[in-house]
DNA sequence: GCCGTTTTCGGCCCGACTGTTTTCAGTCG
């Protein structure tokens, strides 16, 4: 898969075109980047197809380049501005603060090409002497070399925090609404910062409540409408207050994404509406005719409303232009989780305490589906395996109040056979496949071990399905279009893994996977009893991915699910 | 370079903030 590849050197030609003055041509380069990114897609295929120029934002100058790319390995085009370019200071527009205008000065007037000479620079407080720059340009322009290098955060790590600011907030009496905002409120896998709205009419009140929490380690700004604090945990949270007037605006405006504005702007002028974070106004006398409220605006503007987790202009909006957006699952609404481990492998939890958490819960169901046939994770034999089964129905018969399945994540080995004798799966459940090993396989061998595997007639749920892991290890090399049609001819459900370094299938891929009108089950892969709250952010994901209750197994009673796994149910 | 339910040419989202300077360019979200 070359998408991300492709939508780099886009990224890095607009970069170029913008050091050189160009003007409209990066916009132009960064949309084609954009949505390459975003695409469910594998480019290669797209480009197989003669299918380039449908993807928004290519046309036919760009797909030449991205048909070059991916003929040759080479670009021409980018090879020669490169050349052109004075020198590589692209780097330098990463750093927030610096956009093409102070990286040419930079360069032009302290010879500064990247981050390294930049922070040596700033040491010897050669930044400050520059023309229309001062001190604080220069404290600026260190934190923005420190964001750089520090990585967005898991959403599963920010996301307690973000909401106990947000109850926090609520609880204030001068606070008549405190809401998330920004990538957070659409749960993006990653966050940068934390952004949150407040509708309040005493904004000096809840700005100094803010910024004298007790977790605040230190204070980035501080005014009447807008601050800005670090916490001690390290995670930045930004502040607005707005009149009530205009916070449907000002959430919609807030929340994003940029893209998602971008359109809906586009919309509005058309429709002879200006939009802007104050309100939806009429463009011939000024009159607003929105803002109180976001589904107020959506509706002027003749869409449906649309969840903050969709609005990424991924279709979502020529969706609610025909009133025909999914029914997105709601949180909340699991009746039980079907992957987590317990003692009897890797987890540290045993099976009672892992079912006395899932009651409280609220869950009908568990599965405990320990490892069988690693060598790592502590996995069990097939004489544990058989002890534990046992040993599962005997707790199932004593625990009131849920059921208890017996499952197993079973290794698929590198020749796609199955870590586990047929004797021993025809005795479980639940039988969860997944990768442990070979990661850096080729496509080929990759896709043949997968699709090997589903086609046993052994597998029920594909856990993990891309191995990821968020900024740390890429999902391996694998054609899920070819992964995605063997899981529905044998009738095997995806895993929308919620760990939070998982998130595995990604939104994009859900997305990919509905076309294929393949199930999902939605678990935590637990291997603690706390862990199993991270259900919320697989659900997350699903809505992300635009699934629906329907799509997602483990949302049906217990009788539900052993109608769909009829043919393994053995309780 | 892309794109069209005002268009195949002439536009391309929009406003706030920041720092430095005295009227605004540059950058951000």
């Amino acid at each position: 898969m070359k998408n991300l590849e492709v939508a780099r050197i886009l990224y890095e030609i607009a970069d170029i075109l913008e050091l050189q003055d160009v003007k409209f041509k990066p916009a132009a380069y960064r949309r084609a980047a954009r949505n390459i990114e975003n695409l469910p897609e594998d480019i290669e295929e797209v480009y197989k197809n003669g299918k380039l120029e449908n993807i928004p934002g290519v046309g036919k100058n760009i797909s030449k380049k991205i048909a070059e790319y991916l003929k040759t390995g080479k670009l021409k085009y980018y090879e020669k501005l490169k050349k052109k370019s004075p020198a590589h200071i692209e780097e330098l527009l990463n750093i927030s603060g610096i956009g093409p205008k102070l990286a040419k000065r930079l360069y032009k007037e302290l010879k500064i090409k990247n981050i390294e000479d930049l922070k040596k620079a700033i040491k010897q407080h050669k930044l400050e002497k520059l023309e229309r720059m001062g001190t604080k340009a220069e404290e600026n322009i260190l934190r923005g070399i420190e964001n750089v290098q520090t990585k967005r955060m898991l959403l599963g790590l920010a996301l307690p925090t973000a909401l106990e600011i947000e109850k926090r907030l609520n609880n204030l009496k001068e606070v008549e609404t405190a809401s998330l905002a920004g990538s957070i409120a659409r749960r993006k896998e990653t966050i940068g910062d934390i952004d949150i709205l407040v509708c309040s009419t005493k904004p000096e009140i809840v700005m100094n409540f803010f910024t004298k929490m007790s977790d605040v380690k230190n204070i980035l700004a501080s005014g009447e409408t807008k601050s800005s604090v670090v916490l001690k945990n390290g995670i930045q949270i930004d502040l607005r207050i707005v009149p009530r007037s205009s916070y449907g605006s000002a959430l919609q405006y807030f929340i994003g994404s940029k893209e998602h504005n971008i359109k809906l702007r586009q919309i509005a002028l058309k429709k002879g509406y200006k939009l802007n974070e104050y309100g939806l106004f009429r463009k011939k006398d000024n009159k607003k005719v929105a803002g109180y409220r976001q589904e107020d605006i959506y509706r002027k503007l003749g869409l449906s409303y649309i969840e903050p987790e969709m609005r990424e202009n991924r279709g979502e909006i020529e969706c609610a232009q025909k009133h025909k957006l999914p029914k997105l699952i709601k949180y909340g609404s699991l009746k039980g989780d079907l992957h987590m481990h317990t003692k009897w492998s890797d987890g540290s939890a045993t099976i009672e305490k892992m079912a006395e958490a899932a009651k409280k819960l609220g869950y009908e169901y568990i599965a405990i589906t320990d490892h069988v046939g690693l060598s790592v994770a502590r996995a069990m034999d097939e004489k544990r395996l058989k002890r534990q089964i046992s040993e599962i129905r005997k707790i199932d018969k004593k625990t009131g109040g849920i059921k208890i399945l017996a499952g197993a994540e079973i290794d698929i080995k590198p020749d796609g056979s199955l870590a586990l004798s047929r004797q021993m799966l025809k005795q479980l459940d639940i039988r969860i496949g997944a990768i442990h090993s070979r990661f850096k396989s080729s496509k080929s061998e990759m896709t043949q071990r997968i699709v090997r595997a589903l086609s046993s007639g052994y597998i029920d749920i594909l856990a993990h399905p891309t191995g990821r892991l968020i900024q740390k290890r890429n999902p391996y090399d694998v054609d899920l279009d070819k992964i995605f049609q063997t899981a529905k001819d044998n009738k095997v459900v995806m895993e929308i893994n919620s760990m939070p370094e998982r998130l595995d299938l990604n939104d994009i891929n859900i997305k990919k996977a509905l076309e294929f009108k393949l199930k999902f089950s939605i678990n935590t892969d637990s291997h603690n009893a706390e862990n199993l709250h991270f259900a919320e952010l697989g659900i997350a994901t699903a809505r992300r991915g635009w699934a629906q209750a329907k799509d997602v197994v483990n949302t049906g009673g217990f009788n539900e699910l052993k109608k769909f796994f009829t043919h393994s149910f053995k309780y």
